[in-house]
DNA sequence: GTACAAGTTGAAGTCAACTTCAAGTCAAGG
DNA sequence: CCTTGACTTGAAGTTGACTTCAACTTGTAC
């Protein structure tokens, strides 16, 4: 496949595909001439970029996840535990629902009267002050 | 309270709690002198505000969202929507701690062939065309 | 064989969300 | 009174993830 099949397959524009491969986390399986060829295994390296990205890694940490074949790396407790830095995300991301959606349908002239709502703020600063969920037990892998 | 006050009690840094204030963020009730005053409140829009940032909402976008007194504004159907946006979001996270804890348990040597990757990575795909979840429908807010 | 759309490069630009810096102000303690 | 340390400012710097640009090359259709 060449890079606009990529792209076109994929959503992710050809400018995006070259700054991946130089980044490392694609790489291309030769050249026609100049221009680059791409296996059709590409497709899944990127499904697994966006999904990380998705879930809050950096490039960089998404790399560290992959092998050079563009397989998932078998760091098993790395995996893990960014699973459970997801649940946790999702949890907070619950409430956060939740709270919207009280918010929308409360008919409370003001939520700060509101004691749903209150509960949710203490929750929301409860969980904020664990900094940035991220960049924490992956650390290690960055160089 | 003084800005180190709040930035004790919340984690977050003077410096970011000096650029809320010129993004309309946050605001202090006045000066003493010449440094900030702020009112107890600010905690909870502040709570508030790393809320938001959870759940993937660009600073803009959150002020949007607030009112001048750092209370949540009655945009229902711009919070029901949002809301609706985060629940698709926790979707795909779950999707992807399950393929993640998958990942690390399975004992298949390359997870190309395993299925129930496969499958995840088709998800992951799919989900992933939808460009960024974000800037969709909050466009008509920004300036 | 030639025109041209589509590819190539490295370098520079952009954007959000901060952080850092230099230079200055001020309140309080010794 | 004077030093000290926490605050102030605007401007510039940083980081990650891209995008855009200018200049160039090439495969493909006619």
């Amino acid at each position: 496949m060449d890079i606009a099949e990529v792209a076109k397959h994929t959503g992710v524009p050809a400018s995006t595909l070259r700054y991946y491969e130089k980044k490392g986390l694609i790489a291309s399986v030769g050249r026609q001439g100049i221009r680059r060829k791409f296996a059709p295994g590409v497709l899944d390296q990127l499904a697994l970029i966006s999904l990380g990205q998705a879930a809050g890694l950096s490039l960089d940490e998404i790399r560290s996840m992959l092998l050079p074949n563009g397989q998932p790396s078998i760091d098993r407790q790395l995996l893990a535990s960014k699973a459970d830095d997801i649940d946790a995300l999702v949890k907070r991301l619950r409430a956060m629902s939740r709270g919207l959606r009280h918010a929308a349908a409360c008919p409370a002239p003001s939520h700060a009267e509101c004691p749903s709502f209150q509960k949710l703020l203490k929750a929301a600063a409860s969980g904020a002050i664990e900094k940035r969920w991220r960049n924490t037990e992956l650390k290690l892998s960055r160089k």
